[in-house]
DNA sequence: GTTTCGCTAGACAGTCTGTATTTCAGAATA
DNA sequence: TATTCTGAAATACAGACTGTCTAGCGAAAC
């Protein structure tokens, strides 16, 4: 009691057994949000879903707010950011454009409901998602200025266009909320909400 | 007691002092919503700050969604709907896209932090706002399809765009979510952001 | 003076979050 | 196999919020 010798303990499956608790989670809020995007998420039916106590998310997740975090970075690390990033790298920065502007419309319309959400909820308060939202959209704020940066060097821009403004409008054209306004507003496909993204950055930026 | 002669009631006054206690529910509500934008709205608290008590706050609104909904509707009402929908009907579409574009900007800019909480608010939880997003959002969406029409009508639609795609980027550009995004996200004034957006819509739609 | 009505005050049920406590089953070790 | 550790369940609790109900006050309307 006093001394307690202490063991090196491995825990293999335990930590599996963990992991796969907390996948079970995400996937339940994942099939809530999808099932109906448009109603409040309540900690206990997610638990119910995932067929955990309700106390168990909080274990795994900290807080309501720490689940949604944890969501969010989920979404960032498998929701094909990486390819997104890549698809905007192309060497020439015309390409990039394109290829950025695909890449987030499929990532986006890969998870519309859970990012519907997560955007809404971190407008509504801020505190309610953790910082997984603000981290997602610095990188896409940076990867745009970088871009317009690209396009000015490779002369791309029209002349009366500033790399400011570039930036301004590859931000605007590139986010969510412009995504799903076509997608989800106007019920286009994920090819046509690209090629009016896209159409309208080049017609507007490029020369 | 069994038979009630009924009265004929004038009620100026009392009338006056129920709308007015309206009133300074919803203005309590504007103001709670401008000075904490990103944090949860108590109903308790907005009571408080009415110096009013909380269920007269469901008597004179009914719920919390019904407060909301009022709140859209006053905004409607008072926030310049008319002046857009006038600066957008100019006899020449290219001019009526000009001022509809800055007309919503100014609206958007006068009332942010209320519009972006109830827009949020209506893609989280369609029902805790009640149908007031909803129905400005149908007359701006008529109201860009008139556009675009108009403008295809006038010749000065660009020959490879068609009505649908005017009136889907239309659609875009004049949403408060663009708006916020830029002027918000990216620090612009509402000029520029007015600017940002009727170049991009000419360089995109006008020929 | 009497009636009416907007509003207050207080209490209540119900739902949600977040936390603490106890307990159990099974994995990790010896 | 026996022991120890630990992830998770079960339960209970405090606190905040919504929405409703009652009783009652005070002032306007008659």
């Amino acid at each position: 009691m006093l001394v307690m010798a202490t063991r090196k303990y491995e825990q293999r499956l335990r930590a599996e057994a963990a992991e796969e608790t907390r996948r079970r989670i995400l996937d339940a809020l994942y099939q809530r949000l999808r099932e109906a995007p448009a109603e409040p998420v309540s900690i206990d039916r997610i638990a119910q879903m995932a067929r955990v106590a309700r106390p168990t998310v909080y274990l795994a997740f900290g807080s309501r707010a720490g689940l949604f975090d944890a969501a969010g970075a989920d979404l960032l690390q498998r929701g094909g950011f990486e390819r997104m990033l890549q698809a905007s790298a192309h060497a020439s920065a015309r390409e990039g454009l394109r290829g950025g502007i695909c890449g987030v419309a499929e990532m986006y319309a890969a998870n519309r409901d859970v990012i519907r959400v997560l955007s809404s909820m971190a407008q509504l308060d801020a505190a309610a998602v953790g910082g997984a939202v603000q981290r997602l959209e610095q990188g896409r704020a940076s990867g745009m200025a970088h871009l317009a940066q690209r396009l000015a060097d490779q002369g791309a821009l029209r002349p009366d266009v500033t790399v400011d403004q570039a930036t301004d409008l590859l931000w605007l054209l590139t986010s969510f909320e412009s995504f799903d306004l076509l997608y989800t507003g106007r019920k286009l496909s994920v090819d046509e909400v690209a090629r009016a993204l896209t159409t309208t950055a080049e017609h507007t930026l490029i020369q």
